[in-house]
DNA sequence: CAAATTTGACCATC
DNA sequence: GATGGTCAAATTTG
């Protein structure tokens, strides 16, 4: 895998690729996450478990890979020039004087994912807007231990207006948790259709389904036939309990899923 | 009944 | 004035 990465670097349209490589990567980490939490399910003895937690460790490190190997002529992926982009804003808007505390423009970071939801942190959605030009409203949430730990994350979703099948999200991440609880959240979805019973990887229908809800932590859910388990108490206790044995270094635990925080939000100027 | 979500109003910025 | 982010009362949910 690490291979594969090194071997994208280099020829025309490098960045193309690179970005490409980047979000193939990323998704076959989400799948191979869920892969991960299905068998725990099915064999809490974690039979294939550190097949499964290598896989995980090697697209782990190709990201990180990918990450670290920027493209020369363009200065990265969307993401990273984005990201880039609003920190110069950011830096450029906090100078001014005058500026409302509340209002200043935070340094942000935004992901495009079909998986939204379980990141491993808990939210609680606080507005949601209708966005001009845009399709969908985004919501907007902010970390449930805001109260209790003085947490100030915050996070907004907005499905894209392009691609419905599968919907893609764009996830914009702003101010780093403080927090210290990270409940294990699990992205995946189950069919509980007992015909076929099969995984979602985020994989909805094709038009955003009219009983797609949103839930304590941002998720979405299907209130029929699909199911998140997005919270470890409304996880079977078996699996519950094997969550809580499993490394914590594996990303399905990350708070940023395969994503680190630093990775996203680049390394120059910290926070 | 407590906690979470919804939604219209309010406010800062552009 | 338009727009986007937040507040907070009302409503829903577990």
């Amino acid at each position: 895998m690490v291979k594969m990465a090194k071997k994208i670097e280099g020829g025309p349209s490098t960045c193309h690729h690179h970005h490409m490589a980047i979000q193939e990567i990323n998704r076959a980490h989400e799948l191979m996450s869920q892969l991960h939490a299905v068998l725990l399910q099915l064999f809490p003895a974690q039979v294939g478990g550190d097949i499964l937690k290598e896989i995980l460790t090697l697209t782990s490190s190709a990201l990180s890979e990918l990450q670290s190997t920027r493209c020369e002529s363009s200065g990265g992926s969307d993401d990273e020039r984005r990201c880039a982009s609003e920190k110069r804003k950011s830096l450029q808007r906090s100078d001014r004087p005058g500026d409302h505390k509340r209002r200043r423009k935070q340094e942000t970071c935004s992901i495009v994912t079909s998986v939204p939801y379980g990141d491993g942190y808990q939210w609680r959605k606080y507005g949601q807007k209708t966005i001009n030009n845009a399709k969908y409203p985004r919501s907007y949430y902010r970390c449930t231990y805001r109260e209790g730990q003085g947490c100030l994350a915050k996070k907004t979703v907005q499905q894209e207006d392009g691609c419905a099948d599968p919907p893609s999200f764009k996830v914009e991440y702003s101010i780093q948790h403080t927090c210290k609880t990270i409940d294990a959240v699990v992205p995946f979805v189950i069919d509980s259709t007992p015909k076929e019973a099969s995984l979602h990887g985020g994989g909805f229908s094709s038009e955003q389904h009219p009983s797609l809800l949103s839930d304590t932590a941002g998720n979405l859910i299907q209130d029929e036939s699909l199911w998140i388990y997005d919270q470890m108490q409304e996880w079977p206790p078996l699996v519950s309990e094997q969550l809580g044995k499993m490394d914590m270094e594996s990303s399905i635990l990350s708070p940023t899923g395969p994503w680190d925080w630093d990775m996203l939000m680049g390394d120059d100027d910290g926070w």
